[in-house]
DNA sequence: GTTCATGCTTTGTCCAGGACTAACCATTGA
DNA sequence: TCAATGGTTAGTCCTGGACAAAGCATGAAC
């Protein structure tokens, strides 16, 4: 009957910007048991505690669990960083994302971001359409979006976006992508291509970049939007008679879940049903999954539709 | 380390439909805490235990729990529910949305709902674009996507619908509401609207359905999708100088974590900036939250939008 | 008869600390 | 160079206790 977020003192005023530990697991994306579990291994973070016993936790220890998340999502170990201090996280997270940075950093990418910086949200409205516009659906995903999305990632993993500015961006872009796979003439055609993501994936960008990469090639694509439940996805690849059933994996998805849940999903469908598997975490997956297709980045998934369309004979069952 | 969502047997075949408990809190949004509490003392959901000693649940766990869940989302006590079977509970769903069921289930409802059932997304699609078409943006929205909403929400709650069909309605309807939204001339009024939801909640729909009643008025709308946390939401108010912050909750959401959120909101942000809270869950909130302006539904928005207007002078300040 | 205060009951969250296993990593052997 | 092995790191699950907030009912006061 709590989760306050935030705690009272004694005096009814709310203390400014302390959290207990759901507001931190929410803001955060650690779940309890681990925010504990550091506290007792690693000693990091160790907030004061309340008059109850309960944890504490100032926005300096937020800030420093974030800058930890963001290296770990990058393959970094927790006990590795946890006794350093915000500012070298931070360095370290420069470092990662440098090599990228002087090898031509892109006029285009940091006029995005100093756009952001600006919150001008229509001039980026009218940049982001007009690179549409100028480079068709298909040309924009592949060659702008891709590398765009990478830098805004990189800027915010160096601090130099906020969490409402990257938030800004993939707004707006979904809107231009949402507009622009709306508007193309809709498909009855072959093959039918089911979208959606595993529970706990909320990430819906990636499969409305996969859509409109597919839309063109005159594929039909039927999108279910983020985390739909495994038994849910194996109905509705059923109900729907569809040929390819594409599922995304943010680079923050635990690899084990999705192959289990992959495997899963192989054993439960009909053969004549291709999987792909695609998004940041498919690059982490180590041993051959039996009948999934990975697609590790978004040129692929062009290929793979390809491939499928060089193999496939139409079957008398409404396959 | 761990979380495989579903686990495996001895022979390494996954069990079927077998899910731990973290899967389960994904799967319902009952905390793990919760879920151990409900065993304790009320003596459900009493899952078997693995080798291991870990909890497997059960479909029929699952579902009796969503049931559950969604009955306490409309102020019933879990005490009271526990030890119903699956089948009385759904019959005190029928109890409580019968009224609206015998006055005229108007025509329309039920045209969508087997379109839902007969998975066929094409016409769904075209009946939704064309009932936009012809009513207006504002209309729609007030008049038939309200009802609809709760029509399909009844609908899954008594078993009538899927859970991928109620993710492909919903889907659908982001996708032609954001393409009439989109299509709209872009405004650079007053007022100008922050859109976004608290970290924990992702249902984004009605932020858009609020974003689709300004924009033909003339508002200026920015919005940042779901979940920003609570000091970035205060920041972009601040960097867009926006005139209202408008927070959408849906009905599951628990009113103590978004009236502390309100409250500390409020006091962060200057007092000219007005602060909506609309959504279900508004109409659980019993005490009035001074500073915050509560819009229980879709046709209160509007008329706080008139009323802001009424009384607004313009400030030197940019605001 | 309505409204408010009070106390009891219900319900959710937090805590501690132990256990287990998957994932990672480095070393060794083929 | 690659694969097996074993130690180390790291995350999840468990039990059972404690506490406080929200709901609810009773009774007093207007």
């Amino acid at each position: 009957m709590v989760s306050p977020g935030q705690s009272m003192n004694q005096t009814g005023q709310a203390s400014d910007l302390v959290l207990n530990i759901s507001a931190v697991e929410r803001e955060t994306g650690l779940s309890k048991d681990v925010l504990r579990m550091w506290e007792r291994r690693y000693d990091f973070p160790r907030p004061e505690r309340d008059d109850n016993g309960e944890r504490q936790y100032t926005p300096a220890d937020i800030a420093k669990l974030r800058a930890v998340k963001r290296l770990m999502d990058v393959g970094m170990r927790p006990g590795k960083l946890m006794a350093r201090s915000l500012d070298e996280l931070n360095a370290l997270a420069d470092v990662r994302s440098a090599p990228r940075r002087d090898q031509l950093a892109p006029a285009l990418e940091r006029d995005v971001i100093a756009l952001l910086q600006s919150h001008d949200a229509t001039g980026l409205q009218h940049a982001l359409g007009n690179l549409l516009m100028r480079q068709g659906l298909q040309k924009f995903v592949l060659d702008t979006v891709t590398p765009l999305n990478r830098a805004v990632g990189d800027a915010w993993m160096r601090g130099e976006l906020q969490v409402f500015e990257e938030h800004l961006y993939t707004e707006q872009l979904l809107a231009a992508l949402r507009m622009a796979v709306s508007s193309s003439p809709r498909q009855t055609g072959v093959p039918r291509v089911l979208l959606t993501t595993f529970p706990g994936e909320q990430h819906g960008l990636g499969l409305l970049m996969v859509e409109a990469l597919l839309v063109p090639e005159g594929v039909q694509c039927i999108s279910l939007g983020p985390q739909t439940p495994l038994e849910d996805i194996r109905r509705a690849a059923v109900a729907h008679k569809v040929h390819i059933l594409a599922l995304s994996f943010s680079g923050a998805f635990p690899v084990r879940q999705a192959t289990d849940g992959l495997a899963g999903l192989r054993r439960l469908l009909p053969p004549q049903v291709t999987i792909w598997a695609g998004g940041e975490m498919t690059r982490r997956v180590r041993k051959t999954l039996p009948g999934v297709v990975l697609i590790p980045d978004l040129a692929s998934a062009v290929n793979a539709l390809r491939s499928w369309r060089a193999h496939w004979v139409p079957q008398a069952s409404g396959y």
